[in-house]
DNA sequence: GCGATCAGCT
DNA sequence: CACAGCTGATCGC
């Protein structure tokens, strides 16, 4: 969850993705997407007031973003005030103070995010640099690469801040299966199910967000039907999205929702009710969305988990993992970077010292790793990057310092590192205290601002940050060793994670094929099988190790509680093979490649633009820039296609 | 009665 | 497997 204050030091004039507080003074809002912790106070009644007596005060968003948005009638009152706007068409904005009619101008450029419907980054160009808030977004490796407006003729925009969809910024969730992989199981299941006979149905158990669309889509164009849903109101305007759903339950895909769906499903039941209109009851399979990640050290190997005798977990992600950020903040080499989200069980300090190493000057950072501890205390309070009069308080409770001010912290468990840990670490208390006291000059400047609730939430984060201990700050390091032996070695591929299948028929020669074309983006997802195929399934309690044949064999001794669970639906014998699905798959690809995609691309926004002159990198052009940024070596790149250092 | 916040649940 | 949001209890205005 985003804990973004809503305001950008180097803009503060604008307010993103938050409505209330100090945003309520704002001249000119942006909504990323539609998710609800991201439009904290976008229907209060203070700024409903303010907006009725602004002339200039607009919400800029996609148009998708606005569609859905409008669909629900407790942000209606917006209508008048949104301005939606084209992807990656830079648009000029007036930031007009309509007290004083001072004016500031800003180009701003929304980018597709890959989230979910209509979620956008905003890239902003203006007299405080180039800057870019990216909201949530999920980018596979390499993506950034074919951003055009990231880039300026062949070269990489010299962008000074990004704000940071961290939420997958931890070694933990190291990396994710891409999207098409995942969608390439859930297919797999499905099929597998609805295949045996007409009562075989599946439920999509999906949350109440924007974002599942993607899966809706996909299944429905591969099984050629549509899925049950609850409304297609917010979908009306969206027709290559509307024409995958339904809220005709005679379908063998759902994914309705009811308050007590998991208790209508335990008794053989969907959400909606739903019954086979001859009195046969409905065979049902759950497939829950989920977020798997396969840590560098772990290895697992499947995207569907069987959680039960009818129930699944499939591998899902709205968010870039841990490699996808690094490959992201590597491309881009940013000044600062401000952590939009803390994942669980970490703190502020721990994750802006592991975004500290993607910041564009690690290089000269780097020059004074070996130096004394002792002397390296006083480079930190003289670091010439910290400008404690210019700390805004930018994220709810949190002091977020840029990331380059807290380099120093690096330096210290680097050098506590090559003191090859004689010496105990530095506790980070004492050599930066989090301390807010210069930090509420914002808050201060507005009225409406709670001051009492900020200090107290401050404190509280305060707290949080001095309990990193001794043994924190050496878990810390150890994590810096990993990154670095990452680099050093060979980094963990893709391939690493996953067995690899060989397959018989022509799945593989066509994978072969699409894998060597990858360096344009697919207009659609790929369906990428064959030589990188993992298991697709797994039972909960399988062995790591159990990846040696893609047949499944699943043991009723896993029923559970249930009634519909005691009775396996999954015979014991059943067998999932990649294979036997090929011909339709071929078919999908020709089809899809032959497509015109830009009404698909208006609300899905998971397509990627091409960029003539940049390429997609090739792994061990990843893996030599990741050991270099690992090793603080100067990056030079190849063939121009990024800027200089 | 409304909004904010939090625990609990998925 | 940890995202996003619902429901209900509680509190303050």
């Amino acid at each position: 969850m985003s804990s973004f204050a809503g305001r950008m030091k180097e803009y503060p004039t604008i307010s993103l993705d938050r409505f209330d507080r100090e945003n309520l003074h704002a001249r000119a809002y942006f909504l990323s997407h539609c998710h609800k912790d991201h439009m904290k106070g976008l229907k209060g009644p203070i700024l409903r007031r303010k907006l009725q007596f602004s002339r200039t005060v607009r919400l800029y968003c996609s148009f998708v973003t606005k569609e859905l948005l409008l669909n629900n009638p407790k942000y209606a009152f917006w209508e008048e005030y949104i301005v939606a706007l084209e992807l990656e068409s830079p648009t000029q904005i007036s930031l007009v103070d309509e007290a004083s009619g001072e004016k500031e101008e800003i180009v701003v450029t929304l980018l597709p995010a890959g989230h979910c419907p209509g979620s956008v980054m905003f890239l902003f160009e203006g007299s405080q640099g180039n800057v870019l808030y990216t909201g949530d977004f999920r980018f596979a490796a390499g993506d950034v690469s074919r951003m055009e407006h990231l880039h300026s003729g062949s070269r990489v925009k010299d962008i000074q801040t990004i704000y940071l969809d961290s939420t997958f910024y931890d070694p933990r969730f190291y990396q994710i299966p891409t999207r098409e992989f995942c969608l390439d199981g859930i297919s797999e299941l499905v099929r597998n199910w609805i295949s045996q006979s007409a009562y075989h149905v599946v439920w999509l158990n999906c949350k109440a967000a924007y974002g599942y669309e993607y899966l809706f889509t996909n299944l429905g164009e591969e099984f050629n039907t549509q899925i049950h849903v609850k409304s297609l109101e917010m979908f009306k305007k969206m027709p290559e999205i509307l024409s995958y759903v339904t809220t005709d339950r005679r379908t063998q895909i759902h994914a309705c929702r009811h308050p007590k769906a998991e208790e209508f499903f335990q008794g053989s039941r969907l959400p909606c009710g739903c019954t086979a209109s001859d009195g046969t009851p409905l065979r049902i399979i759950s497939i829950k969305p989920s977020t798997m990640w396969f840590g560098e050290r772990t290895r697992k190997t499947n995207v569907i988990i069987k959680t039960g005798a009818s129930s699944f977990r499939a591998c899902f992600s709205f968010h870039s993992s841990y490699l996808e950020l690094k490959d992201f903040l590597s491309y881009l080499q940013p000044f600062n970077i401000y952590p939009s989200v803390i994942p669980l069980g970490r703190t502020l300090t721990e994750v802006t010292q592991m975004l500290m190493l993607m910041c564009r000057n690690q290089t000269d950072q780097a020059a004074t790793v070996y130096k004394p501890l002792g002397a390296l205390k006083r480079c930190i309070v003289k670091q010439p990057t910290y400008d404690s009069d210019s700390d805004e308080k930018l994220f709810d409770g949190l002091d977020i310092a840029p990331v380059r001010k807290k380099m120093a912290l690096n330096q210290e468990i680097k050098n506590v590192k090559a003191l090859q840990e004689t010496a105990p670490p530095v506790p980070v208390e004492e050599s930066f205290p989090l301390t807010v006291t210069d930090t509420q000059s914002v808050s201060r400047n507005y009225a409406d601002c709670t001051e009492s609730n900020d200090e107290e939430e401050e404190e509280e984060e305060e707290e949080e940050d001095k309990k990193l201990s001794q043994d924190e700050v050496e878990m810390m390091i150890k994590e810096a060793e990993n990154i670095e032996v990452a680099g050093s070695s060979n980094p963990p591929k893709w391939e690493d994670f996953f067995t690899t299948e060989t397959l018989p028929d022509s799945q593989n020669s066509l994978s072969s094929q699409l894998q060597s074309c990858c360096s344009v983006p697919s207009p659609s997802p790929s369906k990428m099988t064959g030589s990188q195929t993992p298991d697709l399934f797994s039972e909960e309690e399988e062995t790591p190790d159990n990846d040696e044949n893609f047949s499944l064999t699943l043991s009723a001794s896993l029923s559970n509680h249930s009634s519909q669970n005691q009775d396996s639906y999954f015979p014991d014998t059943l067998i999932l093979h990649p294979g036997q699905h090929g011909d339709s798959r071929i078919n999908t690809q020709e089809k899809e490649s032959n497509e015109e995609l830009s009404a698909s691309q208006a609300s899905s926004d998971f397509d990627i633009p091409c960029t003539p002159e940049s390429k997609m990198p090739h792994p061990d052009e990843l893996s030599q820039l990741y050991r270099k940024l690992a090793s603080g070596e100067e990056v030079v790149i190849r063939k121009g296609s990024q800027g200089s250092m």
